[in-house]
DNA sequence: GCATCTAGTTATCAAATGATAACTAATGAG
DNA sequence: CTCATTAGTTATCATTTGATAACTAGATGC
């Protein structure tokens, strides 16, 4: 049997050193003008886009109104544009504006490179058994 | 060769996983009478205990003063407390009361047993799997 | 013994975030 | 058609968090 008290502190172990690892990897990548929470859903638009204002509220944990508060400042700073939805003239699609493009792809392959610095040293074995790790991780676990 | 651009998807798709989920297994976890980043501390304090408040600043990122108040919030509510470090006259080390301590314990078994329940399925192999998993990324990427 | 450094405190201010009420407009059910 | 529901907005307020300055007390270098 496994010892499922040593398990959980395992995931605990874990789950702080991701934390860790991408908040210092992040937290001076983010342009000065942009709020913590505004930068968090610039990454969900840069890869869920487009999605309405509902579901940035729902997977963000961001009440509508305050969602509505946020987009409008980010369309103020011309980093994501609205547009009508096709299907329901009540939704409001968002997505990134060419320059919040340009600077999430910035910010991505900043930290990508980060990670790849991390890991140049690896072999191309231990590079399968990263991406396998994550795959179990991330179909057993964490979905 | 690794595709190092599907790697780096793969990185964020994980990692947003691993904060999408902590959170959803956290979020109503703790009392409503502390703040999340007082419980944070909390969390820090219960797998690190006993520390000063110059490494709840540092690994918690917090400013000293900031710290200092966040501490002083929790000691009245009776959660953790102070003492004088032995060699140096100048530090306070924190840790849990026997309430805070308590009250941690609780909200650990209960986070446990939300991974738990998802994971009654697995087979004892997949277990294994898993653990390895997280042992791989936690030396290799997550450090 | 004096200057300098470290650990922590207190007070205060500004900004970010969370929460709620009251609203409009479009949709959908009956 | 009418009523309930959904999507989003605006305004407002309270709380949380971040940031800085000015301070005390103990340690450390020389």
């Amino acid at each position: 049997m496994v010892d499922k008290e040593a398990f959980f502190q395992q995931i605990v172990a874990f789950t702080t050193a991701v934390h860790e690892v991408t908040h210092t990897f992040t937290k001076d990548i983010k342009p000065d003008d942009i709020t913590p929470l505004q930068y968090g859903i610039l990454e969900y638009l840069a890869v869920s886009q487009p999605v309405t204002l509902s579901q940035i509220s729902d997977c963000k944990h961001i009440s509508m109104p305050n969602t509505s508060r946020e987009i409008r400042k980010l369309c103020e700073k011309n980093l994501c544009e609205k547009f009508d939805a096709a299907d329901d003239r009540r939704k409001q699609m968002i997505r990134l504006s060419e320059e919040g493009q340009a600077m999430m792809n910035v910010a991505f392959a900043r930290i990508g490179g980060r990670f790849l610095e991390r890991m140049k040293g690896a072999s191309e074995e231990e590079w399968k058994d990263i991406q396998q790790a994550m795959q179990v991780l991330h179909t057993k676990v964490f979905y």
